[in-house]
DNA sequence: ATGAGTGCTTCGAAAGTAGAAGCACGCAGC
DNA sequence: GCTGCGTGCTTCTACTTTCGAAGCACTCAT
């Protein structure tokens, strides 16, 4: 997983200055850290369903690579947002927590496609 | 802003498969949508001070390039959660409705940072 | 030993993003 | 007229990220 002395692992964390923003504000580092592709969804799979295996993640995941989702589970994990049981993948009681308040974006999504579907798009 | 016939307007949105889910459940347009890059920064520098110019809402997203600025304003646009006024780029009521939600982002983050100071990472 | 499952890595190709430059427009001052 | 400034936004090339298939090392049951 890291490879020694790998300056890459920049998974975005509070205090650290990240891409985009040098102050370090945790928001700026959750909203980095969820900027990086598949990384909502994961946390999003992993809500509605817990314990899967990385196939089985990856599988929920529409098939995103193995190598990204390695990544990503790298990332999560670094941030304490996801850990590994015995059981499969999960969410931390931290990244439950950040599930719910992802959760009124599921209701904000379905109200959205209810006003995009009146109004005809282009 | 729209031109016509433009298979690149790959905007996700509700309905539409996009990429990662053929389905075009919602949630899963709108994760889609926030995974790119720069998008959730957008919302919420809109959020804090409405009515940027282009250029000033470059400046508020830490020197974002002109070219990706551009993109994400049209596919916000385009999903409805931005619109352009007299005054500058502004949230349109259901982009507040969401940044609303991502409010509670920023408090996760908060305590998010508290708890990362205290544990020693890695 | 064989086969199937696991987590995860590697690598070339494709897609996305960065960043500087520049275009077309409006407007104020001259 | 022209110059200068500010606007929104595009274009271009270089760099980074992601894709997707393949494969490695390991465990466990057969």
């Amino acid at each position: 997983m890291a490879r020694d002395s790998d300056d890459r692992s920049a998974t975005p964390l509070p205090g650290r200055p990240v891409r985009g923003s040098a102050t370090g504000r945790p928001i700026m580092a959750l909203l980095d850290l969820l900027g990086h592709r598949w990384t909502l969804r994961i946390i999003w799979e992993l809500a509605q369903t817990p314990g899967p295996t990385f196939r089985g993640l990856q599988q929920r995941c529409d098939g995103v690579s193995s190598s990204v989702l390695a990544q990503r589970l790298a990332e999560l994990g670094e941030a304490g947002i996801v850990h590994r049981t015995e059981r499969g993948y999960a969410l931390t009681p931290d990244g439950q927590d950040l599930a719910t308040d992802l959760t009124r974006l599921h209701h904000w999504a379905d109200r959205w496609a209810t006003r995009m579907q009146q109004r005809p798009l282009t």
